[in-house]
DNA sequence: CTAGAACCTCACATGGATGTCAGAGGCAAA
DNA sequence: TTTGCCTCTGACATCCATGTGAGGTTCTAG
């Protein structure tokens, strides 16, 4: 499929895609004339890529992973497994924070409700 | 306190702080001589500011969330709690892409490991 | 009183992912 | 073959939190 089609089935612009190339995380087959065909399976990798995004990921890091993720038959050095751990615990505690701040809205929220009952039973 | 201290208690930049400041985030008094002075309060404020920015919110909507979290007492309109709820949930729906994104990396690294092992049995 | 640290405002810089535009070429349907 | 949409490269624009530096004032310790 060409770079629209791709665009479109992952709710990613052209324009990104096209930086995802640059920046080494998406490879594209080119027709004689240039453009860009892809596989179904590079339909996966975008979702994958921006996953990675969501999760804080910079571009260049995303790049040193992607590499581990594709093929655990390469000689993935210590280096980069540790880099993955290192990523997976980082994105863990973000997570943990995450929580704990969805739970600091549920309480403003339940104040705030609270609060209404309140007004309404007095009022 | 003075607005170095309060960076100082929480790591975040006097630059940092001023920008809050101009953003409606954060109230300062101020001295004769224009100096900004702030109690224990706003310690606690400002990890809360950061807890919300590290949440994904963009200054705009924690200037908008944050009345409510002060104050149930205040008129609190019904649009307010509304976008409030709104932001709970998408940081809910966030946080379970998260646990997702952190459990495709969990499954890459056991796949890494597994190859290791089997070249190690086999080499 | 003085030196040095901390503070003030203003303003420009930065980084990273993405938007947008221009100019040119590719491809398919009428 | 023409019309219209898609794609290409390249470059500049944008957003937003934060960094940084200049030029000046304030505070505090010696």
């Amino acid at each position: 499929m060409r770079i629209g089609e791709l665009a479109a089935r992952t709710e990613v612009s052209v324009r990104s895609l096209r930086y995802y190339e640059e920046q080494g995380l998406l490879a594209s087959t080119r027709s004689a004339s240039g453009q860009r065909h892809y596989t179904e399976y590079e339909v996966e990798r975008v979702r994958f890529i921006q996953r990675l995004y969501a999760a804080g990921l910079s571009s260049r890091t995303i790049a040193e992973l992607l590499p581990c993720v594709d093929s655990p038959s390469e000689e993935n050095s210590d280096a980069a497994l540790e880099r993955m751990a290192q990523e997976r615990d980082r994105l863990s505690d973000h997570i943990a924070d995450l929580i704990r701040t969805r739970d600091a809205l549920d309480d403003a929220m339940a104040g705030n409700r609270r609060h209404r009952a309140t007004l309404r039973a007095a009022g």
